[in-house]
DNA sequence: GCAAAAGTGTTGTCCTTACACCCATGC
DNA sequence: GCATGGGTGTAAGGACAACACTTTTGC
């Protein structure tokens, strides 16, 4: 409609030579990307975060997050930001989406994309400790810097999604495993309680993990089995899954 | 790391007090919104599509797309363009992801956020033919301007995954609708055949359809019931699905 | 009366849930 | 020997898949 008013008729329409003039004339913004990084210790879900440097945010925790550099391609970034602040490379990362509120940065507009990732906190030394990089209990975790309480908000809740429906909690895991750390990493994920004798019988019938023919060390009881995921056998089979459920 | 190295070691770290000059000290890139409508007509899902206005890309078509304007809410946006082409305001509209490849643009590196919208066709007189406007069948969508084909390929697939879960369809089809028509759209959608007998008995048991006591008009065989959807009653028992499948 | 689609029920299979007892180990 | 969690089986109920015939309408 805005449109019909400043150009009534439009049969046929100009083309625009110069693509190079047409991005010059659109408003720019700062991107920067957000990772909500979550890890798993002692039964619980922990997320990775740094002291906000803003003295706005003064004491507040924010994600880790840089800006987007020039030509660099989103994933690239958010695989950057990850490889700087932890020097992790080998880990899965999604995009979860953008936020983009006017008044969310202090310092002016800036749209953040946030990526969200899970890993193995014994697999990684926080070996750079600038501003106070630490894994923060999610459940405690309140007021934040910038929009970022929001993000992880949104992350967390595509997290219990995404866990349910894809093998993502195995790298939050030692590679080796019992069923009793599978089971309690589902259950602070989802917040919820699973019977142990139904959860053992669901994973033995997807078959997708490998008895490794270890036992648990040094645990105060009847030691249990440590396996595997057959991330092997889980690419293989993938199921397309069909239905109508809500 | 690139931290590291301008700022070697940072035990107390120095807050910044300007964020709006931080923020000024970030790389700016041009911000754009591409809507993928969705609607339904005939048994096969369309897309709302114009032709370019880039040279470039003559006789190609691309997205509803534009520039998100300073201090717009990304949402906002969506919703914007969204009426601005189609003159519909009441609809549903999510956004699915942000693409960044640096050369996705031939005018420059451009950022772009993907919505998704589903719409009654017949709901809506295109009355706003400017660049050739229209429904265009989705199976026969080849080459398109931009990267709008992969923006596509991720909007059909998160809706494919979306109307599974969520009732969306309902917003392609006229507000009364027969059980062969709901089909028909699950089908087009998913690209699968269903049992009808039970696809009717699926959503009985669901007991979110209302029946309206009224018959198919002007149909060359025997007129099916017709239906309206409860969404008063689908908010209220929103159901809640825990469960690991993959 | 014929074509075309509407409408309807049953059965078997599989998945999920609920639930209780014995076993191995550390202390 | 006791505390702690490991490991197992079964039965019932619910959801889904497969499948065929009768009914209604337009022509």
């Amino acid at each position: 409609m805005t449109k019909k008013q400043t150009a009534p008729v439009l049969h046929e329409p100009h083309l625009i030579k110069d693509a190079v003039e047409l991005v010059k004339s659109y408003p720019k913004v700062p991107l920067t990307i957000d990772c909500a990084i979550f890890g798993f210790e002692e039964n619980k879900l922990k997320i990775l975060l740094i002291k906000s440097d803003l003295e706005v945010f003064e004491g507040k925790f924010s994600l880790l997050g840089d800006m987007v550099r020039d030509n660099e391609e989103l994933d690239d970034a958010a695989y950057r930001i990850m490889k700087e602040r932890t020097g992790m490379t080998d880990v899965f990362l999604d995009q979860v989406r953008a936020f983009g509120h006017p008044n969310r940065h202090p310092g002016g507009r800036v749209i953040t994309i946030a990526y969200c990732s899970l890993l193995n906190i014994n697999h990684h030394e926080l070996s750079i400790h600038d501003n106070d990089l630490h894994w923060h209990s999610l459940a405690s975790l309140k007021e934040m810097a910038f929009d970022h309480k929001e993000i992880v908000d949104s992350c967390y809740a595509w997290l219990q999604k995404r866990i349910q429906e894809h093998p993502l909690g195995f790298n939050l895991l030692p590679e080796k495993f019992s069923l009793r750390e599978l089971q309690n990493l589902y259950e602070a994920i989802l917040g919820i309680t699973l019977d142990r004798r139904n959860f053992r019988k669901k994973f033995a019938s997807m078959d997708l993990l490998i008895d490794i023919d270890e036992m648990e060390q040094d645990v105060p009881h009847r030691p249990g089995k440590l396996y595997k995921f057959n991330f092997e056998k889980y690419e293989k089979s993938k199921r397309k899954w069909v239905g109508i459920d809500f």
